[in-house]
DNA sequence: TCTGGGGTCCTAGGACCC
DNA sequence: TCTGGGGTCCTAGGACCC
């Protein structure tokens, strides 16, 4: 089955304040140049839909109340789900922070969905829509169908009479780029694709053109991923406005390889590789990635390596996003007795600092002169 | 309308090695 | 003089998902 947490950036925020039950409620950046994360069902009342311009939706729901991203809070409750979901089954995919897949012995789906759609309810009192079928495929749509608050099974001979007349983007890895290319060809449907012949799709979806064959007959041979560490940790930011200074994405630069050198050393990681991106004004965007001898953690080195790369292929302003990624991703192991007294500092330093950030936040570090001989050269 | 942020996967070319 | 076949690694971009 498909669990599937409605709207659940504004639900939990409904939830949270009571107030806002019943109301137009938008989840998402305040910079002005941000989209809609997730807005309530009163909201798409008015065509306001995820993934828009918040410029857009706020002309299409003027009184919505608009909220920011409060990701922490969002994933405390995501826990509180999930502990719910053990109860009733140790076969969980978790997808993203508002959807997972659960595995339940055959015949048993739509008794358990039922408990676990009350429990929620009940214990937490968020709304969630559950798909119940025999594949992946079949239980995502079954959810789609069911949304809001619904509880929906999808069995594989009712794929003619329900699946075939849906449009072929509902099919996992059909995005609109595809979508527009297969409807070029006169494949709208999933019916029509299941009803295409294979030199045509293959003509679109290359290799993979056989897998969106079988999905068309409701036929999905994915099994459930039951976790696996991250391969990736990336950041990035859209500045309030257009960027002409190099000093102002400098100091951006330096902000977001802080965060991922946060987030690697406490996920245990170094990574090998830094890739540092850039979007221009008119949206131009390019990725350079370095890859280094040795995984690394350390903010200093990660802000170096971006900043190299962004003094080689920065080209001209005006930019309008940075982003660092880091990637090649290993366990941290303890550094060999061969390291040298600086770099035993640096660790220290490091970990005091974090200990503070766990504590109160990201430290604003402005000077640190006091710290000369410690901190790697040139940082303040 | 004016386009976020955090991810994964795939393709394709080039360098390099044997 | 003109050129195989198999492999790995690195890099860039794009599609897709939530």
């Amino acid at each position: 089955m498909l669990c599937d947490l409605d709207a659940f950036f504004a639900a939990v925020e409904q939830r949270d304040n009571p107030e806002l039950r019943g109301k137009p409620v938008i989840v998402g950046g305040l910079t002005g140049r941000g989209v809609v994360a997730t807005c309530s069902y009163e909201a798409r009342g008015f065509g306001v839909r995820s993934a828009m311009p918040l410029k857009k939706a706020l002309k299409l729901c003027p009184h919505a109340v608009l909220l920011p991203v409060n990701i922490s809070r969002y994933r405390e409750v995501a826990a509180e789900v999930l502990a719910v979901y053990r109860r009733f089954t140790p076969f969980i995919e978790v997808v993203s922070i508002d959807e997972a897949y659960l595995g339940v012995a055959p015949g048993e789906g739509l008794e358990v969905a039922r408990a676990i759609k009350e429990a929620v309810r009940k214990e937490l009192d968020l709304p969630l829509s559950i798909g119940v079928s025999v594949n992946k495929l079949l239980a995502k749509v079954a959810c789609n169908l069911a949304k809001p608050q619904g509880l929906k099974a999808l069995w594989p001979d009712e794929v003619p009479q329900i699946l075939w007349p849906l449009p072929v983007g509902v099919l996992p890895g059909i995005g609109t780029k595809t979508e527009k290319q297969l409807k070029e060809r006169g494949i709208r449907t999933v019916g029509d694709l299941a009803a295409a012949p294979l030199y045509l799709l293959k003509m679109v979806l290359g290799s993979e053109a056989l897998r969106f064959k079988e999905y068309s007959h409701g036929v999905d041979r994915r099994g459930l991923v039951l976790s696996r560490p991250p391969l990736s940790f990336s950041k990035e930011t859209t500045f309030p406005r257009d960027v002409w200074e190099p000093e102002v994405v400098r100091g951006a630069l330096m902000r977001l390889a802080e965060d991922l050198g946060y987030r690697l050393r406490q996920n245990g990681f170094l990574a090998r590789s830094v890739t540092l991106k850039l979007r221009f004004a008119d949206f131009r965007t390019i990725t350079r990635t370095r890859c280094l001898a040795e995984g690394i953690n350390r903010d200093s080195l990660i802000y170096r390596t971006a900043w190299e790369l962004f003094q080689e292929f920065a080209s001209s302003p005006p930019w309008r996003l940075v982003g660092i990624k880091v990637a090649e991703l290993s366990n941290w192991k303890q550094l060999s007795w061969l390291e040298d007294e600086r770099e035993e500092r640096e660790r220290m330093l490091a970990l005091v600092l974090d200990a503070l950030r766990s504590r109160y936040g990201r430290p604003v570090v402005r000077r640190a002169s006091g710290l000369k001989g410690i901190l790697p050269e040139g940082e303040e």
